[in-house]
DNA sequence: TTATTCGTGGAATATTATTGCGTGAAAGGT
DNA sequence: ACCTTTCACGCAATAATATTCCACGAATAA
């Protein structure tokens, strides 16, 4: 298994990733202005960027609130055997849920998986959980938390360990 | 407290909603096509959900391994009091560090706050928690799941809740 | 020193976004 | 039932933006 290749990025390329983490709606020219750059030079390494698979995709962030999507959780699910099939079917399963925002497979004794799920209300909540995640073969634990404040909320990553 | 006023949105909106949530980077003729419509109307509307607050923000996601961020944590903490000081001095520092994606305070008798935290490897990780979360007065039990494998990982919300 | 490579900026071109305007459908008022 | 108003649409014109082409200069290697 060899180990994955970093791309290699100049300061140039760092300042890009960091403008666009900042404000994913930038133009290229408004990015070519803030990095110190002619727009030409600058849409190349963007592009460059993209194919290397630096920059993975584009996302639109909604509202959740003006959605009436009031309830946010974080749902920490145990399983009672480990077994592949388990998991795989587990992850089939939640794939199918559009509710489910966050799926992650992690270490220690609490969990197996964090999820994070989005949904109108408490009732909505209930449902889901009965119907949709208590179902799935193999879940033994299921623990939940409602999120009441977001802190920070981001997708951006720490760039000061970069290089 | 009046409650948070939901816009109206047709079907017409929720398919710009939801095509946009499936792919950020659609160019404005795209999307248009996409949802059977033309160019202009369609970024009329854009605009619109824009300025109502129903589109937030847009956001550029990037590759952590290709950056060498190979250890995401998610990091449950919990607080010795709860008093409103101890909970606005743990987020205005946790704001300062880049490492933190996510800080949301939850419900719970397991932890107080959900951090998830992006780092190389698990030596910086090590000095992260000591350096930085256990320093944070108030700051009375931390616990540690590692992402070993993202199953889901979006920002899309589910629409089929909305009207 | 000379040759090669590489990224840059400016100009030209291509693509995309936005605005103005006329039209028709639906809703509200009389 | 009729008229009026409102609203969103599409097309066309315009504006803005992105991308490609090309020549230049800096850095590196021979």
């Amino acid at each position: 298994m060899t180990k994955k290749k970093i791309a290699t990025l100049d300061r140039t390329d760092l300042k890009i990733l960091q403008a666009l983490q900042d404000d994913g709606g930038l133009t290229n020219q408004q990015l070519a202005e803030r990095i110190g750059l002619s727009p030409s030079p600058c849409s190349r390494r963007v592009q460059k960027l993209e194919s290397a698979g630096v920059i993975v995709r584009r996302e639109t962030v909604l509202d959740p609130r003006a959605l009436g999507l009031d309830l946010t959780a974080m749902i920490q699910i145990s399983m009672d055997r480990h077994t592949p099939e388990r998991f795989a079917n587990f992850e089939a399963t939640v794939k199918q849920y559009p509710e489910v925002q966050q799926c992650y497979l992690v270490t220690g004794q609490e969990a197996d998986y964090l999820l994070k799920v989005v949904v109108p209300d408490i009732d909505h909540y209930q449902q889901f959980l009965l119907n949709k995640i208590t179902r799935i073969e193999g879940v033994s634990g299921v623990q939940s938390s409602f999120i009441m404040r977001r802190v920070i909320d981001t997708t951006a990553l720490p760039l000061d360990y970069v290089e």
